[in-house]
DNA sequence: TCTGGGGTCCTAGGACCC
DNA sequence: TCTGGGGTCCTAGGACCC
């Protein structure tokens, strides 16, 4: 870890400091800190998967998302524990209120993971490495976790420098050592490029942030494109807008179940019982965060691997557990030559397009041409949707309902 | 080394409308 | 009968992130 000067003042009088906090391995760390045996040793959270890995079994070339049979060969003294995902969202809400309390303008990145914006709290809270000192402390203390903080005047830079300086580190990068902090590191710290970018970067000869700053921005969309030809190009030469925003809303909820070779000896009513089981988790999620959504994605993967997708949009946004589940149970029966063909291995949902109203128009299920005719009778039957589809699908607009026999067209707001 | 469970964003083609 | 350009929505796939 090191700290080094302190930021001086850009052009605008002053300067944007973002702070970027990491958890350090954060659910290895929270069963650390719950059992004190586990301390000092390496620690694998997850059997089938490493979800977390302790920096002591990382000592021994262990990762995250690595299989768990090729962990244990690296570090067979490490010890395994399931994963109590209720404790790791406990303490992530516990972290999160420090950094609530540090500066109101907080972005969450994941559970373990967040930017903040102190910009302009020098005169309260003193200067960044003061702030980020002190809520390295308090998560110490409060929480019991150890984190890294990387201090920049944008939120890239940020990132890298916590990663720079992780484990239990704090790192500022000064504005004036910007290029030089940023032009050494590999292509696969720039923000979008994984394995498959660098490896497409690399058969051109580029392998640092410089080479990449060299090429231009019309070179690089050709390499990899349009957008993401933009993004490298800005971020090489030290060029990164976005703000920190808090209050992001959630685009997709979903869930998924890894089968194993297991999955390809199921039967269909087994795979239904799956699905029923993950609509359910879905719907009831989106309920308690009051929303809704119209499109529901089957993903697919296969004894190879290989996946698929499909997808159906609805014609209104729905939280409705019985229509949702109608939507994915065709996705299901439209992909099944498909599953019977490759073997299947997981299977998942999403239900995206959330909030989004879709078609302004929807029939009344009257149920008879009195009711149509009947006031009363429109609020009945818009009850009755509603209670089918979830209360959100009818806040907004104009309802045109129509029954097919009667021809009764009805207004109501 | 055969791989979990969440998410985000981009691309591209086709349908459809004006 | 053939033609253009622009826009939106939907679907499917791919890459990436933690």
């Amino acid at each position: 870890m090191f700290v080094s000067g302190i930021a001086s003042s850009g052009p605008s009088g002053r300067t944007a400091a973002i702070l970027h906090a990491d958890l350090d391995s954060f659910y290895a760390s929270v069963e650390q800190r719950d059992d004190p045996s586990l301390r000092g040793r390496p620690v694998l959270v997850g059997g089938g998967v490493v979800l977390a890995a302790s920096y002591e079994a990382k000592a021994f070339g262990v990762r995250t998302a690595m299989g768990g049979r090729q962990a244990r060969a690296l570090c067979p003294q490490a010890i395994v524990v399931a994963p109590r995902m209720r404790a790791y969202s406990d303490a992530s809400a516990a972290v999160f209120e420090v950094f609530r309390d540090t500066t109101p303008v907080v972005e969450p990145v994941s559970v373990d993971e967040a930017f903040l914006d102190v910009s302009g709290l020098r005169r309260v809270s003193g200067t960044p490495v003061q702030i980020a000192t002190r809520l390295r402390e308090r998560v110490r203390d409060e929480v019991g976790l150890p984190i890294t903080v990387g201090i920049a005047r944008t939120k890239f830079l940020a990132k890298v420098a916590s990663q720079e300086a992780k484990p239990d580190g704090l790192l500022l990068v000064p504005p004036d050592r910007e290029l030089a902090f940023l032009h050494p590191l590999p292509v696969r710290r720039l923000w979008g490029v994984g394995a498959k970018t660098a490896d497409k970067l690399r058969a051109h000869g580029i392998e640092t942030v410089a080479d990449v700053a060299e090429l231009s921005e019309t070179t690089l969309s050709s390499l990899v494109g349009g957008a993401m030809g933009r993004q490298l190009f800005a971020l090489a030469h030290n060029v990164d807008r976005r703000r920190v925003v808090t209050g992001q809303r959630r685009r997709s909820v979903g869930a998924q179940r890894a089968l194993g070779r297991a999955g390809s000896a199921m039967t269909a009513d087994e795979v239904d019982a799956v699905v029923v089981n993950l609509i359910d988790r879905i719907t009831r999620r989106m309920r308690a965060a009051d929303r809704t959504g119209r499109t529901v994605v089957l993903r697919l993967r296969f004894a190879d691997f290989s996946r698929a997708t499909r997808s159906h949009t609805m014609p209104w946004a729905t939280a409705s557990t019985d229509a949702i589940l109608d939507a994915a149970r065709g996705l299901v029966a439209a992909a099944a030559p498909l599953i019977g063909e490759r073997g299947l291995t997981l299977i998942g949902f999403a239900v995206c397009n959330i909030d989004r109203d879709g078609a302004q128009q929807m029939e009344l299920p009257f149920a008879s041409p009195a009711e149509a005719r009947d006031p009363l009778g429109v609020d009945l039957a818009i009850d009755r949707v509603r209670g089918r589809y979830g209360n959100a699908a009818l806040t907004r607009g104009v309802l045109l309902g129509r029954d097919p026999g009667w021809e009764v067209p009805m207004l109501a707001e």
